[in-house]
DNA sequence: TTGGATT
């Protein structure tokens, strides 16, 4: 759990050199048992990390300078891994936390230690987590659980630090939560104790309480996001068995659909429809075009050039996709879905490679271009979202629900497209769908206000 | 049966 300073700590099992540990004084087998109860350590006490010390001293030497400021619960020199050898510093707790800032304030870099050159260091340990150890990432909250009920609940865990409820710009909890405790230890707790623990009223499923992302997990995860926005406009090619079937039933349903084309309401449909069969021809297009971690452009902007935004491997991807788009006659509206380099946008819709270039979350597009998709098949994913609906327009997003704990669909999800025409379009040609046993449900997505009184 | 979210 605590790793020292310079990357290296000691085992923590028993062992001889093992003083003050609590969990071996029962035993006492080091003989240096400091008392005849076991001590216990609050649940906000700190790690300290002690430097500067001689090598001359092992924990019986250190332990009377540290106990006048408290009960000392563990006192471990560290020794190096290999060799065994002191390695001058030390972990130090203090059955409460109050004892270790005293010692931090009365000892940190106020005196020497003999035979030393540089004053004594004490402060809490690099494992305690200047932050991010103690934030929690608290999800499945309530909509109307606010900053208060989120700190009733993780109070007996120990010190609330900061407590911020996310929520979107109109003021509504994303039903999220950021939790910073004052130690790490408290923060565990929390874990231990709530993490799935209950449902919250108005939760899909049971509290989640988990460390926050750290700055590096957060880049990740833009660009995962980033990604996945660039992958809606180039769909995932899916190997060919993975949702094949549903393709085929798709285009059967078109073609039928084709057939029975006669009011004019129709006619759009069917020349929809009448695209679908380039769908599968695009994947295969845009396979190679991929942002995957894996392509490396020619150019040499590889994975290792991340944190440099996607400018290099976007220019590339869709520099090359343009002879094929002009290759694939009658195609147009197909290659319009923000895919070619002078995407026809409608107007006011920013474009979405521009959208995705400045890291811009946008999982709706407008009103009205939103769909809700219901009774889709358990094993349709993202991906055959996104192939399913690609013909009537330009796809922003495409999610398909999934219930985190068992990674099943829900059987229900989302598709946006950037204008309202197509989401129309789209209502049309697969409301009623047939798939297996059911039959899709597509209707607008209903706004996240509606139900609400006002 | 209406976005599982990361300051």
């Amino acid at each position: 759990m605590a790793a020292a300073p310079g990357g290296s700590a000691p085992p923590a099992g028993p062992g001889p050199r093992l003083a003050f540990s609590t969990a071996d004084s029962g035993v006492g087998m080091s003989g240096l048992n400091p008392g005849p109860a076991v001590p216990m350590k609050d649940h906000d006490a700190i790690k300290l990390f002690v430097g500067q010390i001689p090598r001359g001293l092992d924990e019986q030497d250190l332990k009377p300078l540290f106990e006048e400021f408290g009960r000392i619960y563990e006192l471990t020199v560290l020794k190096d891994r290999l060799t065994g050898l002191h390695k001058g510093c030390a972990f130090l707790t203090y059955c409460a936390r109050d004892s270790a800032l005293k010692a931090q304030s009365a000892l940190h870099e106020q005196k020497t230690l003999p035979g030393m050159n540089r004053p004594i260091q004490v402060k809490p340990a690099a494992s305690e987590g200047r932050g991010e150890d103690r934030k929690l990432f608290v999800g499945m909250l309530g909509k109307q659980q606010g900053e208060e009920d989120v700190r009733r609940l993780f109070q007996p865990f120990g010190h609330i630090e900061e407590c911020t409820v996310l929520r979107s710009p109109d003021g509504t909890s994303k039903g999220c939560a950021f939790v910073k405790f004052g130690s790490q230890g408290e923060a565990q707790a929390a874990i231990q104790g709530l993490h799935g623990s209950r449902t919250m009223s108005g939760a899909s499923s049971s509290l989640v309480v988990k460390l926050a992302d750290t700055d590096r997990e957060r880049a990740l995860r833009r660009m995962q996001q980033m990604a996945g926005q660039l992958g809606a406009f180039h769909p995932t090619p899916l190997p060919l068995g993975a949702c094949g079937a549903y393709t085929t039933a798709i285009l059967q349903h078109q073609a039928a659909l084709l057939a029975a084309a006669q009011g004019p309401g129709l006619g759009q449909v069917a020349a929809v429809a009448a695209q679908m069969q380039h769908v599968a021809a695009f994947s295969l297009v845009a396979a190679p075009l991929l942002p995957t971690a894996a392509n490396t452009s020619p150019g040499g902007s590889g994975p290792g050039a991340l944190p440099g935004l996607p400018a290099p491997m976007g220019v590339n991807g869709f520099g090359s996709l343009t002879p094929q788009t002009n290759g694939q006659p009658g195609s147009d509206t197909l290659y319009n879905n923000g895919l070619s380099p002078y995407p026809a946008q409608s107007p006011g819709v920013a474009d979405p490679l521009q959208q995705a270039y400045a890291g811009i979350q946008h999982y709706a597009g407008p009103e009205g271009c939103n769909l809700f998709i219901y009774h889709l098949p358990q094993e349709f994913g993202d991906a055959e979202l996104i192939q399913t609906f690609l013909p009537f327009g330009a796809v922003v997003s495409a999610k398909v629900f999934v219930d985190r704990a068992t990674n099943q669909s829900k059987c229900f999800g989302f598709v946006s497209f950037d204008n309202p025409t197509s989401a129309q379009t789209a209502i049309q040609a697969m409301n009623g769908f047939q798939i297996g046993m059911k039959r899709l449900k597509v209707q607008l997505k209903r706004p996240k206000d509606a139900n609400r009184p006002y």
